[in-house]
DNA sequence: ATGCCTTTGTGAACGCGTGCACAAAGATGG
DNA sequence: CCATCTTTGTGCACGCGTTCACAAAGGCAT
């Protein structure tokens, strides 16, 4: 039970670093840019402010592509599209599958930035039969019965998860079944998956306490100065904190 | 000009490394349903199983934050949900505004998971006129017009961005010179902020897109038994290079 | 009180990712 | 054809994060 491996041992595949592969689909994003505007080569320099990183970086990343620049010159752009496309797979179909049709969902089914790319929505999938049939972006909703044939049917390997936490780890043991082997978990949940699959996660909620922490410090570095003590943050027994019932450490070690 | 600023120097304030700020909210999920379950103690190797990570890098996090464990016995639940609450900031109240009412707007606003930790959706703020007054999720949405005002009454520091990628940049702009110090972005674009503010971003199409190479490169070990061209990595500027489909990039470079 | 057993807290080694700095490569102009 | 200038590709060093392994600490039974 405790053997459930949320995290890949690496990409050491042959090759390409896990922190490359994470700055492509950027790279891809900033060269689609130029080549809608028609620009045909760009330096390293400049692609990498499009993105957002240093320009080192960026020329060792795409060192592990092949070499594909010209020096003296830099990088042409139609062609750095293709050879990223190509390595990400984007020169495919993909067809996903959406399970939970709630406001993310939904919101999701009608994200452009899929379709923009080589992902396709193959299926809606939710768990009440009231939604059945209702069309959510054009798409027809149905019901969960449905998953496993969806998923054969139309050869599905990536699924998105956005269900309630306690649906999340049925739902995704269903779609592992099935053959599904890319999950991406919109759920705040720790999803247990075999070998294999390779989950993804996605979590408002953290990403905004992550945020708080920091601003937090910015806020007692101000206020610091004139107070060794925090800001009310200190709050001893803050009663109206998160407690269905209102708990206080009240238990402490020693 | 490109002293645009989207990375933080690092978080050596004094003391807590990134990497660990970034697990709290993990642990801060795990403690909260031992807590519910009234479970009063828990050893790093069973918190670690259940926010899926090493038990050893548990125990290091923690160690960041002080001795807050017993040895030989575990930590205490209540007593570290509060510790771990008040370091990053979650025993205050945090007003939040989010920009941008769309599909994902209104999925965001209707998020149980924000108002559950110290979060509350202060206004929803979107530029079309007819949204106006349109209540979603209980709270009527106001006209960007009042963005600056809406900041400054409710003293806001952290701004949600869930506008089309043209919008954001423009948005955050004017979030920031109204005194937001935190953002997060769900908008594809990188975003250019002064030194002192932070964001994060969400990007949906760049998670899929890293499941798909992982999912292309298991696909490709498959099949790669009876192909040996797949690692084409190595090619030179070889014109017509690979072409599993015959498709060539129509520009090539020299 | 004493010894045993469990679990924490951490020193140390290792590996990955980042950024610097520069030599090699190629374009461009005379 | 040669000199010069631009930009790539990468060797190298550094720092962060992860993991191992173990000594110290404390509970508990006798």
């Amino acid at each position: 039970m405790a053997t459930g491996r949320t995290h890949r041992p690496a990409t050491r595949s042959r090759g390409i670093p896990e922190a490359t592969v994470a700055r492509l689909p950027l790279y891809l994003r900033a060269l689609t840019a130029l080549s809608e505007r028609s620009v045909p080569t760009v330096s390293s320099e400049e692609l990498a402010a499009a993105a957002g990183v240093n320009s080192a970086k960026l020329r060792k990343d795409f060192s592990y592509l092949g070499s594909y620049g010209t020096r003296g010159v830099g990088y042409d752009v139609e062609y750095l599209v293709y050879q990223i496309s190509r390595e990400l797979g984007l020169t495919q179909d993909w067809p996903v599958v959406i399970v939970g049709i709630g406001n993310l969902g939904a919101a999701l089914a009608n994200y452009g930035g899929f379709a923009s790319r080589g992902f396709r929505v193959a299926a809606l999938i939710d768990a009440d039969p009231a939604m059945a049939g209702k069309p959510v972006a054009g798409i027809p909703v149905q019901h969960s019965d449905e998953l496993e044939k969806i998923i054969k049917d139309n050869g599905v390997s990536i699924g998105v998860i956005a269900t309630p936490a306690g649906a999340a780890q049925p739902v995704c043991d269903r779609l592992v079944a099935a053959g599904v082997t890319s999950i991406l978990n919109f759920a705040p949940t720790v999803l247990t998956v075999p070998d294999g699959v390779d989950v993804r996660k996605v979590d408002l909620s953290i990403e905004l306490q992550i945020l708080a922490f920091h601003e937090q410090r910015k806020a007692g570095e101000e206020t610091a100065a004139g107070d060794g003590a925090l800001p009310a943050a200190t709050t001893r027994n803050a009663a109206g904190d998160q407690g269905p019932d209102g708990d206080v450490p009240a238990v402490m070690p020693a």
